[in-house]
DNA sequence: CTAGGGTTAG
């Protein structure tokens, strides 16, 4: 009869989707006796093909069921990792009143293992001892190991110790215990230990030390091990030994070297499986390589078996997902036959990810009609996807749904709920988990250590998340991160910085999550020195650089005024993405090389990859600013034309911001008439902005009326009029416009610039004179002042606001925060280097003009970044030709 | 049915 189940395969299969009630049906009609033995065998088959839901509906069916139904149906659970119904159908099992044998057994024990539940897998043991089951060699050793995952080596040991006929197995089980756990004096004794009694180490002792050492980041020792081991003849590298070298990196985060051993096994000639696979396959999700994992998937095609197999399956999905290709992505998942718990949540993740509400409830209704709960990983995928997604709201939907079904929340559920009330602002509900989490005495871990600060700091209250900091007695490096991400978002970016160098004084070492929050820091203060050393910094360490980090580079190093060095890093990133190119655009643009940023956006279009709509405002700004009007109509007309992208408001702008800097205003006002879009304030800002260059009181005051009107409380459009009434002479319209700012209650934030010297940036604020080296400042003011004029500077007091003798205002310009964070930078940096200078505000004209004069009588380069763009002035010329 | 390498949330 074992043969019935295989002969007759095909046609069970064909009749998978007939309900078993209806096969049940057809074997009485038939006149067969023996039906409950058949439905049995049914049963098996199902259990043996994997096919949960007729395994389930014929179970359920079953007018009688005996202990091979319930062990069949028991293991079918359990291989499938869903290790609660496991548990849950044992003890129903108990109830029935139906005797356990020794099969049943090891698979309760491997799901208390896998669920590191320790109380149950003993609870289970007792029942077993006090029905007279000594248990066989099978049973002991799955119990030794239950023991051993879930932390209890006391236990273990003592089972191990009454055990008279200790095998190989059991051994092993000891010895990759203590590895495992880092104990690897107590695993190598246990090595010691066997062969005194006789019993030979094997392939699999060496492998588990391997292993473990690879596991616990110990990469050195593990390939010590790995070359060492080679003599001795119990011991050969096979694709276990080198799968185990690979995922010990890929789960530590060093997928990049994971790939090169990868390469290197493949070079030896050893036969990567399904295993080795799907490890690569992460590292490459990790890695964001979308082109190489396409490549192993097609390798997976290609050799017999690999693309059927879940764990493979499982990865690329995953893979997919993260790539936001939910097409491909569900196409895999579809194909799976056997789907585990690991499946349905890798898709949902991947659902949640791209923010597809419908098509994730639609899933979660079919795993459950499969008699599948979604169990707490997929709570916190689709929460943890959702956040990511932004949209925090269905995320904490989600929460509450998981929270009603009465699934205890953990560590990563409180993180990610945390996460999702930062981005929806939810102060209230955000402090609730808060006292939720001290209410249920939550460890107060990293992980909701660091999930309260990046909540409080994301709801904008930064002093709350200090106070978190503070509270921590002990900080590792995930506490350091959320601080340090905590500063920067906040627009802390000096304190972020000061942060990672207490972090540093603290003897904690950063990783590739402070890299994240410290480069965009450094990119915003223009911390160029910071910025490197971290570059430099994870090169010396070799961390994993994913695309963001590439593009971080690009970008720090853009915005810090090394335009050579991000196109450095562009070049020898390994892939570039979308955001490559156009962070690169963006630089170009910023720095008024506008040709460079046509050319690279020629290369972009050579490569295939499809420009959006950041590419051609970064393009048109680029075009923009180095006065390119001919290109930028034409990028204009091939977005539309050769992309079919419509153009957006922001793209209007650009054009807005084009024409009316170059001064045609008639073709401006012309454009402004026909855009089939609302004009919002960046088209009127551009149109403001020029009118300030080409000195247009007129077409001011008309764009000024919209901008007044969309933007009541931004001071630095009604600056920006005043400035042209101003400089135009008409003093009466400036000082209307600065008494409106005050009877509206729009205050103007202080000019502000900085610089940065050996690691510390200094701040300077108009008219300050606090800095401990002031008098010396002001000496070297004076001093630039006679050798300027003497070649020719002649102060522009219409830049200046007050009404108020001449003198005076020269006096005033002096105190401008640009020159004051330039003199301070001449007296504190070697002859020749090179100054770096940020200004919150756009440059002043005045600022502007003396400068060029600066850089001339001192030899120095001087790299200001203004909100808006960067200056180089070199030898007395800007490369902005005064045009900004 | 048992030991080594394991994919999904952070």
């Amino acid at each position: 009869m074992a043969s019935m189940a295989t002969c007759a395969a095909p046609t069970f299969l064909r009749l998978n989707l007939e309900a078993p009630h209806k096969i049940h049906a057809r074997m009485i009609v038939s006149g067969v006796d023996f039906c409950v033995f058949l439905l049995g065998q049914l049963l098996e088959f199902y259990c043996k093909v994997g096919c949960l839901d007729n395994a389930k509906l014929l179970f359920d069916k079953m007018p009688e069921r005996n202990v091979f139904s319930w062990t069949a149906i028991i293991g079918l659970y359990c291989r499938l990792s869903y290790y609660e119904e496991t548990i849950r159908l044992f003890y129903l099992m108990v109830d029935d009143g139906v005797r356990p044998d020794h099969f049943v057994f090891p698979k309760v024990f491997k799901a208390c293992s896998e669920l590191k539940d320790y109380r149950v897998g003993k609870d289970v043991y007792d029942y077993m001892l006090s029905i007279g089951f000594e248990g066989n060699p099978f049973v002991k050793r799955s119990l030794l190991d239950m023991f051993i995952k879930c932390g209890k080596m006391d236990f273990a040991r003592r089972l191990f110790k009454d055990i008279e006929l200790k095998d190989v197995v059991m051994w092993n089980i000891m010895v990759s215990g203590y590895a495992t756990k880092g104990d690897f004096r107590q695993a190598l004794k246990c090595i010691k230990d066997m062969e005194i009694e006789g019993v030979k180490p094997n392939q699999v002792t060496w492998n588990s030390i391997i292993a473990a050492y690879s596991q616990n980041g110990l990469f050195e020792e593990a390939s010590d091990w790995f070359f060492k081991l080679q003599s001795s003849d119990n011991f050969t590298p096979n694709v276990v030994s080198w799968t185990a070298l690979i995922s010990g990196n890929v789960q530590n985060g060093c997928s990049s070297r994971a790939l090169q051993i990868f390469k290197q096994m493949v070079i030896e000639g050893v036969e990567p499986n399904s295993i080795t696979i799907a490890s690569v396959v992460s590292a490459c999700t990790n890695l964001s390589l979308s082109q190489h994992g396409k490549e192993i998937h097609a390798y997976c095609i290609k050799t017999e078996g690999l693309d059927l197999d879940v764990l493979v399956s499982n990865s690329l999905v995953d893979f997919y997902a993260k790539c936001r290709d939910l097409e491909v992505a569900r196409k895999n998942f579809n194909r799976i036959e056997q789907k585990d718990l690991v499946s349905w949540n890798a898709m949902l993740a991947g659902y949640a990810l791209k923010g597809c509400r419908e098509e994730a409830i639609e899933l979660i209704k079919e795993m459950e009609s499969q008699g599948i709960e979604p169990d707490i990983v997929t709570w916190n995928g689709l929460i943890t996807g959702y956040t990511q997604f932004g949209d925090g709201k269905t995320a904490l939907e989600f929460f509450c749904k998981m929270y009603a079904t009465g699934i205890n929340p953990n560590i990563t559920t409180i993180s990610g709920a945390l996460a999702a009330c930062a981005q929806v602002k939810d102060l209230r509900l955000g402090k609730e988990i808060h006292s939720f989490v001290i209410r249920n005495q939550f460890e107060m871990s990293t992980g909701v250590g660091s999930a309260l600060i990046s909540m409080y700091s994301g709801c904008q209250h930064l002093e709350l998340a200090c106070s978190v900091f503070n509270e921590l007695t002990t900080r590792d490096v995930v506490i350091w991160n959320a601080i340090i991400t905590a500063c920067s978002q906040s627009g802390q970016g000096i304190s972020s910085l000061n942060m990672l160098r207490d972090m540093q004084l603290h003897n904690v070492e950063p990783n590739m999550v402070t890299m994240v929050s410290a480069l965009p820091a450094c990119a915003r203060l223009a911390a160029l020195q910071q910025g490197k050393e971290i570059h430099q910094f994870i090169i010396r360490h070799e961390l994993d650089v994913c695309s963001f980090i590439w593009n971080s580079l690009i970008d720090m190093y853009g915005r810090c005024g090394s335009i050579k060095a991000a196109r450095r890093v562009f070049d020898m990133m390994p892939q570039r993405d979308l955001v490559s190119w156009n962070v690169m655009i963006a630089g170009y643009g910023m720095h008024g090389f506008g040709m460079d940023a046509v050319n690279l956006f020629r290369h972009l279009r050579a490569t295939g990859l499809k420009p959006n709509h950041y590419t051609f405002t970064n393009l048109l700004s680029a075009c923009s600013h180095s006065g390119l009007i001919d290109e930028g109509w034409g990028y204009f007309e091939m977005m539309k034309s050769e992309y079919s992208l419509e153009p957006a408001v922001g793209q209007y702008a650009c054009m807005v911001d084009l024409l009316a800097r170059a001064g045609q205003f008639v073709e401006t006002m012309a454009f402004i008439k026909e855009m089939p879009l609302e004009p919002n304030s960046a088209v009127w800002g551009s149109l403001l902005g020029a009118c300030r260059i080409h000195l247009n009181p007129e077409l001011a005051e008309y764009a000024a009326g919209y901008l007044l009107e969309l933007e009541p409380q931004n001071s630095g459009n009604y600056i920006l009029l005043a400035n042209i009434y101003s400089a135009a002479g008409r003093w009466g319209d400036a000082t209307r416009i600065r008494c409106l700012m005050k009877e509206r209650g729009v205050t103007k934030p202080p000019g502000c610039s900085w610089i940065a010297v050996k690691h510390r940036v200094h701040n300077f604020i108009v008219g300050d004179t606090s800095h401990p080296l002031m008098d010396a400042i002001a000496a070297k003011m004076e001093s630039l002042y006679a050798e300027i004029k003497e070649i020719g500077y002649v102060p522009d007091t219409k830049f200046v606001l007050q009404n108020v003798e001449e003198d005076e205002k020269e006096y005033s310009l002096c105190g401008h925060s640009e020159k004051l964070a330039i003199a301070f930078g001449l007296i504190s940096t070697p002859p020749g280097n090179p100054l770096r200078i940020i200004k919150n505000l756009r440059v002043c004209g005045d600022c502007h003009s003396a400068t060029k004069f600066i850089s001339k009588v001192t030899g120095r380069e001087i790299i200001m970044r203004d909100c808006y763009r960067f200056h180089h002035f070199i030898n007395g010329v800007c490369t902005c030709g005064d045009y900004w």
